[in-house]
DNA sequence: TACTATTGTTGCATAGTGTAACAATAATAA
DNA sequence: TTATTATTGTTACACTATGCAACAATAGTA
């Protein structure tokens, strides 16, 4: 058999019971104080940095296999994903910083090891609430964490072109996404709502425009006044309608 | 090593050279006389239908994988691919029909032959110009021939998820994808351009605002009339501006 | 020369959106 | 109590895009 003592998670993990060549990323995004976030992970001792990412079980469905690594890094579960590109570059197989990492792990891993494999990765995004989320390091990595998306660390790989592709695609679906459901509290301001947005597209949204399309879209519902403190009108809040 | 005899391509297939567990599907679209037509290929004496694929060489790109299968299929280059999904349910791994296409060509295949394991695939869709392409059959087929999207055969795996897929893709991305350059003649009518639009759409376009948007996107180019030999006034010529 | 069918074009109604202005209002200052 | 201030809610206007309908142009036919 094929296996590695990983005593951080207190079992074995038997490669074989993978797919080969094939491998899943998720880019999770979060929103925190008027700025994205994404979740990666660091690993031990090596100032390495990438995406939380998975392989396939031989008997699970693609999309259960990324659900499952969504649960494992957020512990949250039942999360929209959503598939939007796949990578299969050649340039993307660099088995060098891998091979560091698990010497790093004390593993002494054969040439031929599973994870020093060229793999095509399949790549997903997730909008993840910053609070609820608990982010877990896996057994190679000794964190997981928030950053700021427009202060990554450097990352391994090509996963700097797989966020950005994400965010692409995020910013192409953001008003079927919910953005605000998942990203925001539950109530919320129209003010923050459209600052949610502007975060997304990196650009300025006219005000009155963006509160006429939000309230037209039949998926707002006021739910009351916030009192801000300050010495003006005081906003509405809303909530997305549950339909 | 892990070689076939191939006799019809005149060479052994050595299945150790390409990325096991991932595949790459294609569906290429051509039009012809109003309908839309998609390359399927025949396996010999089966009576089983799919899609043209192949498999990803160990030191070559996703994209230029993709782009080898294409020209196999159609003779054409430099055809502008859209990788539109990854299929990686449970339910597409069924090695029955393949193990049986196999006898069929007089191979012996081992239950753990590379074509028998259960694959990721990628799929990507390209327009073909119908006229130009010359369907060409592989070495486990006996005929590479197009088909009308609307009376296709029944198709092996999940053949035909994949083609509804492409489809919705082709339509969301129709204002860009430039369908006319493709799939038309050089110089063509308003009329031809818009009976392509709605057979793509699958629904009918109002007259008069297509061509306004068609004019007014600043892609067309008047290139002369036509004399359609019938009796009421006629059309003009247009050709995509090559800029 | 009138007729017919289709294309090219234009006017009108409606919807979406950027811009600016006005109205409402909650706290603060006078 | 009243004026001030800042921000939100709302509305008017302009411009664009698009569906719809009507009219004009025209190439062949009767």
């Amino acid at each position: 058999m094929n296996k590695d003592q990983h005593t951080s998670e207190g079992k074995e993990v038997d490669w074989t019971g993978f797919l080969p060549g094939i491998a899943i990323d998720c880019v999770m995004v979060g929103y925190n104080e008027k700025q994205l976030k994404v979740l990666i992970l660091e690993y031990k001792e090596t100032g390495f940095f990438a995406l939380p990412g998975g392989f396939i079980r031989r008997n699970e469905n693609l999309d259960v296999a990324a659900q499952r690594v969504l649960q494992k890094r957020t512990g949250l579960e039942g999360i929209q994903l959503n598939q939007f590109h796949t990578f299969g570059s050649l340039n993307r197989y660099a088995p060098e910083p891998m091979r560091k990492i698990m010497k790093k792990n004390g593993l002494q891993p054969a040439e031929d090891h599973f994870l020093l494999q060229r793999f095509v990765s399949t790549a997903y995004y997730a909008l993840v609430n910053f609070e609820q989320a608990e982010p877990i390091a896996d057994f190679l990595s000794d964190s997981c964490r928030w950053y700021d998306i427009n202060q990554l660390p450097k990352l391994l790989w090509d996963h700097r072109d797989i966020i950005q592709k994400a965010l692409e695609s995020l910013r192409k679906n953001i008003d079927d996404a919910a953005v605000g459901l998942t990203l925001l509290d539950e109530e919320y301001t129209m003010r923050e709502l459209r600052t949610l947005y502007e975060t997304i597209l990196d650009k300025e949204i006219n005000r009155s425009s963006f509160h006429r399309k939000m309230v037209n879209s039949g998926r707002l519902e006021r739910v009351g006044k916030k009192s801000t403190g300050k010495a003006h009108r005081s906003p509405y809040l809303y909530k997305f309608v549950s339909n």
